[in-house]
Order: C-alpha cells, then sequence, then structure tokens
RNA sequence: GGAGAGAUGGCAGAGUGGUCGAUUGCGGCAGACUCGAAAUCUGUUGUACCCGUGAGGGUACCGGGGGUUCGAAUCCCUCUCUCUCCGCCA
C-alpha cells in the first residue's frame, strides 16, 4: 500500500511518478472519495460522541433512580437512533471504496529506476564469467536430460499434466544438492536464519505482498480450506512479522527458506511451454530481510550480492539488470534481475530477481518496529531468489553439458553429489 | 473424530450490562534520595484513524466477524486459535 498521507498532499506527484509505470492514476476520484469520507467520517463520529454522551447520562440517572429523567434521555436519543445507524452504514461504504481504490495501487519506483514500458529498456549493471564456446552443438536442458534419462517431462504430464517434471537419479540428486548447498552458503556465510514454513497461507498474508485481488488469478487455491499454495517463500517468510512491532534491536531480521512454489501461470500461456523453466510447481531459496528503513538500499544491493555469490561459485556466466519502470513488480519500488546463460536458448534468462518494497508490504501487513524515539514505524521489507532450484539445475545441465552428452557437476557441488563428478547416462 | 476449558494492554492477571481504554502487579521511561548503584518513593507508560495552522477535541479497538441494547470486555450467534482428556494416525 502506499502512504495516503503522500496521496493526499501530493497528488500530482504520486500521479506523475506511476505514470512512469503506465498506472493512470484517477486522482479526481480520489478526491471526490476523500471528501465524500470526510463529511460522512466526521458526521458519523459526531453523532457517535451525542450517542455516547447521552448514554453516559442514562447511566447517571439510573444510578440515581431519576425514572422521569431516564425516559427523557432516551426519548432524545431514540431522535437519532437511525440517523446514526444510516451514517455508520454508509461510513463503512465509503471507507471500503476508498480502500480498495488505494489497495490496487501498485508501488511508486525508486528515482534510480531507468523509465521504461517494456523488458527491452531494462538496464544491464554488469555482466559476470564468459558465455562457453561448445565445438559441438550444444542442447537444451529438455535433450540433455533426456539423453541421460533423468529428465522425464511425458511421466509428469501423464500425472499432473502440462508444465510439471520428473527428475529422477543424479539429476533428481543434483536438484536436492542445489538446494543444500544454497542454505549452506546464505547461513554459514550471509548470516541468514533457515526457516521451514506452511506451503498453504491464508488470504491475508497473500494480500499483505501483493494485491491479492489483483493477482488472485495467478494462485492456486485450496476451495475447501480457504488457503493459497505459496507462489514463493516470500509471502510466508514475510508475513512473519505481519501484525508486529520489532524492536529495533532485532532488526534486521535475515530469513533463508527453501521451499516449493506453486504458480497457476495464468497469464503465460503458449509461453516456455518446453521443459521446466515455467513449470507450476518449483523448488526456489528465498532470502528475506525485514530492515531499518535507513538501511533498505544498503540491504538491496547486500542481498542482490548474495543471490550472486551462488552463480559465481556455480561458475555460471551471469548478468545484471535493473527493471525498468513497467517491468517492476506491484510491490517493488526497484527490482535487480539475475540473468543467468543459458546455451540452450542462446540468451540470458532470469534466475533471481531481488527487490526493495521500501514500505509498501509492511504498510499492508501492519509491520512496524520501534524506532529511536519510540514511536512504531513500518518497516522495510526485502527479498531475493538466492536461487530458483530448477533453473538453476537447467543452467547447469545446459553449461556443463558434454559432446558424448555427460554432464560435468560444478566443483563446488560435488560434496554434496558424494564426490562425483560427472553425471552419465547408466 | 468425541468431551471439556480458555483467548483482556510489553508480560502476568482482575473485571459478567452503565463515568471501563479498562483495578492491580511486573517490566519500560522520567524524577526524588545516593558519590554512583541497589532498595525505596513519586509521576508516567497502547494502537489506529478523523477534525483543527495550533492549542485542543473526537471516534474505534478487551482473538476475528455479526447481532441484542440508549449503552457491551461483560449477553446471544458464528468463525479462528490455544490448552486438557479420550480415540485414531505418519
Amino acid at each position: 500500500m502506499i502512504d495516503i498521507q503522500l496521496l493526499r498532499n501530493d497528488g500530482d506527484g504520486v500521479a506523475k511518478r506511476l505514470a512512469t509505470r503506465g498506472i493512470d492514476l484517477d486522482w479526481p476520484l480520489f478526491r471526490e472519495l476523500e471528501d465524500q469520507r470526510k463529511k460522512v467520517q466526521t458526521s458519523t463520529e459526531y453523532f457517535q460522541s451525542q450517542r455516547n454522551a447521552l448514554s453516559k447520562q442514562i447511566g447517571q440517572a439510573k444510578a440515581k433512580k431519576d425514572e422521569k429523567q431516564v425516559a427523557e434521555l432516551m426519548a432524545q436519543v431514540a431522535e437519532f437512533g437511525d440517523k446514526l445507524k444510516q451514517m455508520e452504514a454508509e461510513n463503512a461504504a465509503i471507507q471500503a471504496k476508498l480502500h480498495e481504490f488505494v489497495d490496487a495501487i501498485p508501488n511508486l519506483p525508486h528515482e534510480s529506476v531507468p523509465v521504461g514500458d517494456s523488458p527491452e529498456q531494462n538496464v544491464e549493471q554488469r555482466r559476470w564469467g564468459k558465455p562457453g564456446k561448445f565445438d559441438f552443438a550444444a542442447k537444451d536442458h529438455v535433450d540433455v536430460g533426456a539423453g541421460l534419462g533423468m529428465l522425464d517431462f511425458e511421466t509428469a504430464a501423464k500425472l499432473a499434466g502440462a508444465r510439471f517434471a520428473v527428475m529422477k537419479g543424479p539429476v533428481a540428486r543434483l536438484h536436492r544438492a542445489l538446494a543444500q548447498f544454497m542454505l549452506d552458503v546464505h547461513t554459514r556465510e550471509h548470516g541468514y536464519t533457515e526457516v521451514y514454513v506452511p506451503y498453504m497461507v491464508s488470504g491475508e498474508c497473500a494480500n499483505g505482498v501483493t494485491s491479492l485481488a489483483k493477482f488472485r488469478g495467478d494462485l492456486f487455491k485450496i476451495e475447501e480450506r480457504d488457503l493459497y499454495l505459496i507462489p514463493t517463500a516470500e509471502t510466508p517468510v514475510t508475513n512473519f512479522v505481519r501484525g508486529e512491532i520489532v524492536p529495533l534491536e532485532r532488526l534486521p531480521l535475515k530469513y533463508v527458506c527453501h521451499s516449493p512454489c506453486f504458480r497457476s501461470e495464468a497469464g503465460a500461456a503458449g509461453k516456455d511451454t518446453r521443459g521446466m523453466i515455467r513449470n507450476h510447481q518449483f523448488d526456489k531459496v528465498e532470502l528475506v530481510q525485514i530492515v531499518h528503513p535507513a538501511k533498505s538500499w544498503q540491504g538491496h544491493e547486500e542481498l542482490t550480492a548474495h543471490a550472486e555469490a551462488i552463480l559465481q561459485r556455480l561458475e555460471l556466466p551471469y548478468r545484471v539488470v535493473t527493471l525498468c519502470t513497467g517491468d517492476t513488480g506491484f510491490a517493488s519500488a526497484k527490482t535487480y534481475d539475475l540473468e543467468v546463460w543459458l546455451p540452450g536458448q542462446n540468451a540470458y534468462r532470469e534466475i533471481s530477481s531481488c527487490s526493495n518494497f521500501e514500505a509498501f508490504q509492511a504498510r499492508r501487513m501492519q509491520a512496524r518496529f520501534r524506532n529511536e524515539k519510540g514511536k512504531a514505524e513500518p518497516v522495510h521489507t526485502l527479498n531475493g531468489s538466492g536461487l530458483a532450484v530448477g533453473r538453476t539445475l537447467i543452467a547447469i545441465l545446459e553449461n556443463f553439458q558434454n559432446a558424448d552428452g555427460s554432464v560435468t557437476i560444478p566443483a563446488a557441488l560435488r560434496p554434496y553429489m558424494g564426490g562425483m563428478e560427472k553425471i552419465a547416462r547408466s
């Protein structure tokens, strides 16, 4: 949720910044709703205060057993009882309307974010590593996996339909090894606390990190329990602090969580249908930070570096891209995407998305900390993939493939693979 | 799955229709005493929102939602969660 005070005081400024995201803020409508709200709320509260005062007097009169005065006061209250009920209903309606309006407004982009309306306007920050040269025709992960007999999309389709994967043998183990490796690096070297969480959350939690009204269609819902399968561990982990006032000295909170993620991919029909680039279910190791507002931009750079460290240790070439205003997610003020090199696609593809949400999610969740003056103030929240496990597996299969169809295991992972150096068809 | 008990401020714990946003204790903050500290004493100590330049005034909140009433922490309905016992189960 954006800061409603800012919306009231500087509607033009907010509208201008939202315009860079392609959002046309209906500022006149907001003003009209606000004017109405002011009128209705003020008079509702006036009537409430009158009723409270008279009720108090009735209590006093009853205590004195002054039945005559009680009757008089009751008559007085009755006069505006109906009016009060009507005002309260009107007030609730206008507040709900206003909330719905504000709830649908995305976060304001940070001033350092490049303006643009499509991914072509994203700005590359840096590159690490050099895409390897192959003296044979590089295959994509589907063919590499099929050649090994360890990646099976036919069986997955038989079990659950399109956009699922079955892994077998050393490839399944490699997938597990990757998650273990990432968790170890982040907990031992980057100061994160490992957490295990529910893979289903309430609608309130989902709405705490993004707009449920807008993105409900992207989630899988458990109808009979009124819960949603998590699209990312960000959802449960960030909501740890929902409704909390965190003591100053406990900040920053840094959590790392390995979880499966479930996405309906409703808007992605026909996109990345081959292989496991875009599946309904995938594993991810997620980094989440809850920080002091003065530290969030520093935290954003650090968190991004933590995710990059994984790619570097796995010797996977990648680049860092700043998403332009039009490509930045609903709740984010600024996002860096890490894109890994995929020889099979001859392209860099997203493998991590690191965002600073500033106070946007905190306001939605009512997550606060007690500041230096003792006042409760919204925290800032950050998160990033560190990394998407499925896509990391893809990157290894493609970047480390050999002419004979085998796949070399990056040195950093060998301890997690029982010393195995190569995966080959058995 | 069955039976029962409960959810109150940072914590503990009163309060069963009327000046209750809530007794009290602990904790926190400020002050007094002290060279300083402890102990003691005194005061203070929730959140959100609204109106107002301000001083100040007002509203809401006792797990969530709804209801009864002039008035609800207190009564009714409903949901959620916690605890105890029995059964079942990985």
